[in-house]
DNA sequence: TTTCTCACA
DNA sequence: TGTGAGCA
């Protein structure tokens, strides 16, 4: 080992006193997300391109991505691990909401 | 230093 | 899909 000095990332959302989960308020950059799933940055920016995840944009016009995305990223993966297209996994969210939405309506209907 | 967009293999 | 150039 040449050197050992590790940087603290002050960056990492933080659960002060566990009362607020704001899943879509804590923001990691490009770079944090890519890391904690192991894939390239550029790939994170395909995927915006490919409009399967729509992360929110600083004023420097850099990517910031909520905890609420990197779930969605970690879904997308799983995805194209099994030879999913980014097509095909945005094809597979759609069809997940519409699921949601109908699974509502049902509820609602039983519910009268 | 990190991220951005664009472009090429 | 991965990598590099040039910029902010």
């Amino acid at each position: 080992m040449t050197d050992d000095s590790r940087q603290d990332d002050s960056q990492q959302p933080q659960q002060s006193a566990g009362l607020i989960e704001d899943t879509s308020a804590p923001f990691y950059t490009i770079g944090q997300v890519a890391e904690l799933l192991g894939m390239q940055p550029a790939a994170l920016r395909r995927l915006d391109e490919q409009e399967i995840v729509s992360p929110e944009r600083s004023e420097g016009g850099q990517r910031r991505y909520s905890q609420d995305e990197v779930q969605r990223l970690r879904e997308v993966l799983e995805l194209t691990e099994e030879g999913v297209t980014l097509p095909g996994v945005r094809k597979v969210l759609e069809l997940r909401q519409q699921v949601d939405e109908l699974k509502e309506e049902v509820a609602e209907l039983k519910g009268q």
